[in-house]
DNA sequence: TTTAAAATAATAGTATTACTATCATAAATA
DNA sequence: TATTTATGATAGTAATACTATTATTTTAAA
């Protein structure tokens, strides 16, 4: 017996629910490890139609291009955050010991997780990092905003500004702040693997709890201190 | 009579000097123009050497793809910044003015500005805002940082987490906050408009001034506060 | 000013990508 | 068992991202 989690989204994000058939899920798992291998470009729905022994034709009949793909895995990516800090701060009252656990999350929505069986929230989580910007950064946003894609990033957002203006109700900005914590730890956590000079942050080492680190400080820095 | 700037690049980023002909600058001028009209994705070589009454195979003797154009871009934008930094501060001696001067670059390298015939400071912004980490989120980036692509980056990281140390010696992550000063002003700019949920920047308005109020705050608490 | 060198244009061609369409077969369901 | 539904096999198209070849124009040197 076990607990499963089914992460609903957006029905625009595909043509044919993904979560609810064996190739479904397996077009989820293996877009996951191929995209984190070999990256968002060079990755094709042919190769990975070759990869689970299936076609093209078969993966265009859940996903309309890899575009949406992408925006799909990365909606499951926020909604499985969303509900990693939802459960992990259920309990919680202090509003600062939350945005910890917040940040936590940010940085290691990978780690210590029950999971999904078909989804590798380590390698979501890299994705996400390397590749995540390029979700919404394109010249459909503005239709697809209206369409709702991106609703799971907004709904984190809105999740953790309000924590923030718990903490300190006379900040500013909440939002900016949310949305910077959430895309500096992606970017710093990239950079330290990729362009050491670009960051603080060591490599190799854990890289994690630095990040950690130096975010909870900012946040104590901007809110408390 | 003028006074020209010419801003030279890390030679491995185009074949042949573009700055140099009056094709290489309108390929310049024009993929700019492009990019920001159609995005990145939908730009294409064919599509510009049309626009431009050339061929593709003349723009290929420039740049050896699309990617490294926009790099070569992205690059020009970043030793712009560096270089308006650099003339704006000549005069200051006090680092928490210079810092203001570095936002006040990021946020509006654009306006205000002499600048070259060739390039509209102000289209080329909003590329690196909208597409700028593109040119760092691939599976070549390794390769291509070895071959101090990002050179022009890392100087302006460095210049900028001088300042900041400058300000605050005792602060651990003068590099961190650096780029993400550079990254947040790009990114809260996108969010305000085309996501404005993310962000606590107002669109239409001066979002510009706006963003630049809030870096300007989140310094003051960081460093100084 | 002629001549050679260099740059650009014109044209063609290839492999890959991003799809769409059709039909056959297998699996699930009524 | 019949029938809908999902998947597989196969084929085909238009666009993209190039490379190669030859002709023509521009520039610069002799």
């Amino acid at each position: 017996m076990s607990i499963e989690i089914k992460i609903s989204l957006n029905e625009g994000l595909f043509i044919k629910e993904p979560q609810d058939s064996k190739l479904g899920r397996n077009i989820i798992k293996h877009s996951i490890l191929m995209i984190d291998e070999f990256g968002f470009e060079r990755f094709t729905f042919k190769k990975l139609a070759v990869e689970i022994g299936s076609t093209e034709a078969s993966i265009y009949r859940y996903f309309e291009n890899k575009h949406l793909l992408l925006l799909f895995l990365v909606n499951w990516y926020w909604e499985w955050v969303n509900y990693l800090i939802k459960t992990n701060t259920m309990n919680i009252d202090d509003p600062k010991k939350k945005l910890q656990i917040i940040i936590h999350s940010f940085v290691s929505a990978s780690k210590d997780n029950p999971g999904v069986a078909y989804v590798n929230e380590s390698k979501l989580h890299s994705i996400v990092s390397a590749e995540g910007m390029k979700a919404y950064h394109t010249k459909e946003v503005d239709k697809e905003n209206s369409k709702g894609f991106f609703k799971s990033y907004k709904n984190l957002a809105e999740t953790v500004s309000k924590v923030i203006t718990e903490i300190n109700p006379t900040f500013r900005y909440p939002f900016s702040l949310a949305t910077n914590l959430f895309e500096m730890s992606n970017n710093q956590i990239y950079f330290a693997h990729h362009l050491p000079k670009l960051t603080d942050i060591s490599k190799d080492e854990n890289e994690i709890d630095e990040v950690e680190a130096m975010l909870n400080y900012f946040v104590e820095k901007l809110l408390v201190a």
